[in-house]
DNA sequence: ATAAAGTAGAAAATATAATATTTTTTTAAA
DNA sequence: TTTAAAAAAATATTATATTTTCTACTTTAT
């Protein structure tokens, strides 16, 4: 999730943002920082300055001298996010493709082939293999725009993967084989260095993950 | 610059983001937490939260167990940010323009004739004016994208106009009449609701100040 | 009787200070 | 140049004070 685990701040950071996007942590409750103290082993001080960091980030909403909150899940954010999603990501992979390289290519067939696998895997189980599932997907999404050449732009995308993947988290169903195409054609189409394809597919990929995610809010 | 000033931990948030745009606080200088405690009247842990925000932000590099640092200006960098702004401000102004209605006309009417009386007196005095001056370019620009309706291209739009105007106010000269007549196009497109006239002029904008701004690196 | 306004006490956020530990950096010696 | 000791700085916690918000209760007015 982040670099590396060494302080116990960074430590703190990742679990508590891992438990927002698993909802483990739930939209819209309050992050009581006594409980927040108690459950995560880590003082105060380590407390806020994690919640100020997510809430920078936008998983929490920091509502001076009232506290933090796990951000609402609303029908409009999520549209919102999945938008920008679209936005960065097609000029990212657009990015990506021109640049691409043979590293680029064997890291993108690697990352592809792991994800297909565990696609199977996640058909039998997705409650169980959820986790296992978001780590593969991010990988191969990481994969396709990773040659972008800016740290900006790969920064920016990875907090709205995140986003957009919390949403996703809290939908029961599964996709299914309906995203495993997408992601085949999305593969095939960078392979072939067919940045046209490849954006029309991703933008339909995101929005089709938007349109079965709604199903929250019915 | 946020929302309201009552905590000394937003404050502090302010002051140091303020610092670090207008080069008060200079790129790749180390933040030492016992000086900046000083200079800023805040706690240790106060001034850590704020480091934090900004680091997730990125006007801060967090080396873990190294301490803080401003963020470094390298060529690189700005092109980056600038190509970011390109393509989130130009989606926004397009969105904005569909939404726009006489409010949002009211509202850049007048944000576009505060700008421009002041750039005849920024044109005096740059050094002097520059704080001013960004005011009203920002108030300007946000006039135009405010109505896209999305919060969260809002809020990202306005970190990535920031970090890109920390690079224009560490160049002493003023890009002048240039700027100012695309300030016009650009405010008379938006009224016509004319998209491709206005986002071809932003991102003409944009990138014409990025290369101004390069003379930095020469 | 009911709704609005006020009030006291509890709970929680904000903020600092003192301090301990660990890591990094600097300085000096081998 | 490497190594070892000392200093500096970051990280982390705890205790505590202050302020603000929240909650439950009481009073007041319609």
């Amino acid at each position: 999730m982040n670099n590396k685990n060494n302080t116990i701040s960074s430590i703190t950071y990742d679990v508590i943002k891992r438990d927002i996007i698993f909802g483990k942590l739930k939209p819209s409750i309050k992050l009581k920082l006594d409980n927040l103290k108690n459950n995560y082993n880590a003082s105060l001080s380590t407390i806020r300055e994690t919640l100020n960091r997510l809430a920078s980030e936008g998983f929490v909403k920091a509502e001076e001298q009232r506290g933090f909150f796990v951000n609402d899940f609303t029908k409009d954010d999520l549209i919102e996010i999945a938008n920008i999603r679209v936005l960065l990501e097609c000029h990212a992979i657009t990015l990506s493709i021109e640049n691409g390289d043979t590293d680029w290519e064997g890291n993108l067939v690697a990352s592809h082939h792991k994800l297909s696998l565990l696609e199977k895997e996640t058909q039998k189980d997705y409650k169980k293999n959820r986790e296992e599932w978001k780590k593969y997907d991010w990988g191969f999404h990481l994969a396709l725009v990773s040659n972008c050449g800016s740290q900006n732009l790969l920064n920016l995308h990875s907090i709205l993967y995140d986003k957009y993947i919390r949403y996703q988290m809290a939908v029961t169903k599964y996709r299914g084989k309906e995203a495993e195409d997408e992601h085949k054609i999305l593969f095939e189409a960078a392979l072939k260095r067919d940045t046209k394809l490849a954006t029309e597919t991703l933008e339909k990929h995101i929005l089709k993950g938007l349109e079965h995610t709604l199903s929250i809010f019915k």
